[in-house]
Order: structure tokens, then C-alpha cells, then sequence
DNA sequence: TATATAAAAATGAACGTTCATTCTTTTATT
DNA sequence: AATAAAAGAATGAACGTTCATTTTTATATA
């Protein structure tokens, strides 16, 4: 195995690790040196890849949100009518919130708790900018409510972060039907009424 | 003052402490000498009131969940019809997350981490039975649609989260304005169409 | 190609600090 | 004066981080 390789695989699994300690445990109950156990590498090892706890949970951060936004916008591009590239997106993500749960699991916690720096959390949102474009095109077009990117992404979007939680703690089972009821609760809160 | 009343006061400055230090720096890393001192009482204090942190946190918890759920119901009562009862309450509950922005932030901590032991989270869910009868009011009367409860929270009340801290975050303003659309995406998400 | 040397990566033990909790002393109440 | 409440100092465990050292990998030499 090529030298450079390998130190990638161990960047991975201390990421990894931290996802999983922090998922079951929180950022401040996961101690570095359970990290690097899981992880299976010396404490002083995390050392030389990332500067410090803070760091190392900001590049998790950044790294899984871009694989979010990444899986997220895949089949996607701009040239779609506007109803059907949401659509796209939204089972795009709603996919992604199913099979990668930890992940996304890792990402609410992110997104509502002072875990991560302003400037790390900021870089993240950036990466949602071609739903934003998407949704000022479907304003334009009349086929949008003309509600602010906020309010789109607080009905469109973030209810799925509920549901998986739900799913997690095992009070409710996602099937296919139940994403398909969700995508047209989403839909229909932001599209125009005709 | 009476004896009595001056603990109650200490327990409640204890309370006010956890939620103003647990929502600006997590829960574990908020330490008990931190929460002794904003409270104005000694470390050893906090141990005659509770048990221990996770004792307080879990307190702090269910009595800010019970003080949600008392606000938002006190104006409603069983025998409005459905829209009009579901109306009232989202309204309570979009006024208390607005006005006890605070609360609302903690509430949203709680139940994104591993922060409350899982019978306390059990306890706080149990408040919101008044909703959940109302809803299936609703479906067997034909006028919500025969949705889970989960996936009706999820499109009609939780967006409301994820406002308040986009507000918190100060990306955005929410207005009398906002709220209003909220409401009727809200409304519009989980009602028949006809 | 085989060996010697240098560089890089990884390690485990150790340090200083912080924390939740307990113990002992002081203060307030009846 | 007796009792209960509160305070602050004390304690041991656990944490993030550093450091001296070893192990692995790359480079140079013959």
C-alpha cells in the first residue's frame, strides 16, 4: 500500500471515530484518547493530523457536510424545470438522511448545539447555494411561493432532520410510503397554490 | 422572605444558570462551579437541590418542556373546531419560542444530543398529548390528512426550530410577517386539500 | 542490489489543568 | 443553645496535550 495512502485511511478513521463518539456521547464526553482507541492509533497520533480537539471536530464537520451536499446534488443540474430539480434534490437528501444516518445524525447535532466555530459553520451553508439558486428561479417563475430561503428551507427540508431523529430513537419506522407522503408535504408547503 | 421561598429561588437561579450556560457552551462543558457562580451560590449548594449534574440537567429539562407545553395550550380547549384549535396552538408555540427565545434554544439542544437521559425525554413527551388527540380528531373528521403524528410534528410544528435558531444565528429576522407565512405553509402541509 | 543514513510518522508515558463531588467550617434560623 | 443551610476548601479522577523515544519509510551510496 502506498505510504500516502495510509495516512489517509488513519485521517478517516479518526473521523469516523469522532462521528460515532460524538453521535452517542456529545463533543465534550468524547475524550481524545477514546477516539484514537476506536480508531485504533495513539492519542498523539490525532496530533499530527489535526491541531487540536476543536480542529478535529470543525473538519469532520466541514467534511461531512460536503459529502451532504455532495450526494445532496448529484443528479441534479440547472437546466431542470424547477419542480422536477427539486424534487431530484429533496429524495436526493432525503436518501442520503436514510443511508447515511450517522452522518446525519452528527450534522444535527452540529447544526443546534455551540459545538462547532461560526466561521466552520458558516463554510458549511455555503455549500447549499445551488438549492437557493433553484428556489430564486421557481420565485421568479411564479411556481415558487415567494417566502424567504429560510422559511423554504425550515418546511422543505429540515423536517426530514425530525423524522430520522424520530426513526433513531426507534419511536417511528421511515418506509418508502413515508418518504413519499414527506415529499409532498414539503412540496406542497413551498409551491404556489393554483 | 419565607425560608421556603428563598430556596425555591435558589433552585430557580440554578435553573435560569444551567439554560443560559448549557446554551451558550453545551452541556459538558459547562461546569457545576460555573453554574454555582452565575447563580450566586456555593458548588456545594447545587447538591442539596439535586442530586447530581445529570439530575439538574434533567430537571432543567422537564420543567422547561412542561412550561413550553402549559403555554402552549392555555388558550386552547377541546371543543374549538380542529383548524381553528390548531391554529391557537401553533400560535402559542411560535409566540413561545419568540418570546422565551431562550427556553426554545435549550429545548432544541435537548433534543439534538445525548444531553437527557432517555425516561426524562420520555416524561417531556408526554405534555404534548392535547396536540396529538387533536390531530386525530382531525383525520377521522377528514379535515388533516391521515399522516403520522410524526410526519404532521415534523412539517406543521418542528420548522419552527430551525427559525428560531436561523434568528438566534442572526441570518435572519423573524417578524409578525414570517409568521404568518409560517403558518400557513404549516397549515397548508398537513390539511386536505380540496 | 545491498547497505547505510536521513527523514517522517507514530508511539506511550507524563504533565498540568479542570472537573464533579465531598468534607469541614461558618453562618443563619428557631 | 441546638439545628439546619450554605459556604469554601479539599480531593481524586479524568482530560487534552506534549515530549522523548522508537519504528517505519524514503533516499543515497557503493
Amino acid at each position: 500500500m502506498a505510504p500516502l495512502q495510509k495516512s489517509i485511511d488513519k485521517r478517516n478513521a479518526l473521523i469516523k471515530a469522532t462521528i460515532e463518539l460524538v453521535n452517542n456521547n456529545g463533543f465534550h464526553a468524547t475524550p481524545m484518547s477514546k477516539i484514537a482507541k476506536i480508531a485504533n492509533v495513539s492519542p498523539a497520533t490525532i496530533y499530527l493530523y489535526f491541531e487540536n480537539k476543536q480542529d478535529l471536530v470543525n473538519q469532520t464537520y466541514m467534511e461531512v457536510k460536503a459529502k451532504y451536499t455532495t450526494y445532496a446534488f448529484a443528479t441534479y443540474n440547472q437546466n431542470m424545470p424547477v419542480e422536477e430539480g427539486f424534487k431530484i434534490i429533496w429524495k436526493r437528501i432525503a436518501d442520503f438522511k436514510l443511508k447515511e444516518c450517522e452522518n446525519a445524525m452528527f450534522l444535527a447535532q452540529c447544526d443546534n448545539t455551540p459545538m462547532i466555530d461560526e466561521p466552520s459553520l458558516q463554510e458549511g451553508i455555503k455549500h447549499l447555494q445551488p438549492l437557493l439558486d433553484l428556489w430564486e428561479c421557481g420565485k421568479k417563475e411564479g411556481i415558487i411561493k415567494p417566502l424567504s430561503n429560510y422559511l423554504l428551507y425550515a418546511y422543505a427540508i429540515n423536517p426530514l432532520s425530525f423524522l430520522i431523529m424520530s426513526e433513531k430513537r426507534g419511536s417511528f419506522k421511515l418506509d418508502k410510503v413515508h418518504i413519499e407522503e414527506a415529499y409532498l408535504s414539503a412540496w406542497n408547503s413551498i409551491k404556489v397554490i393554483t
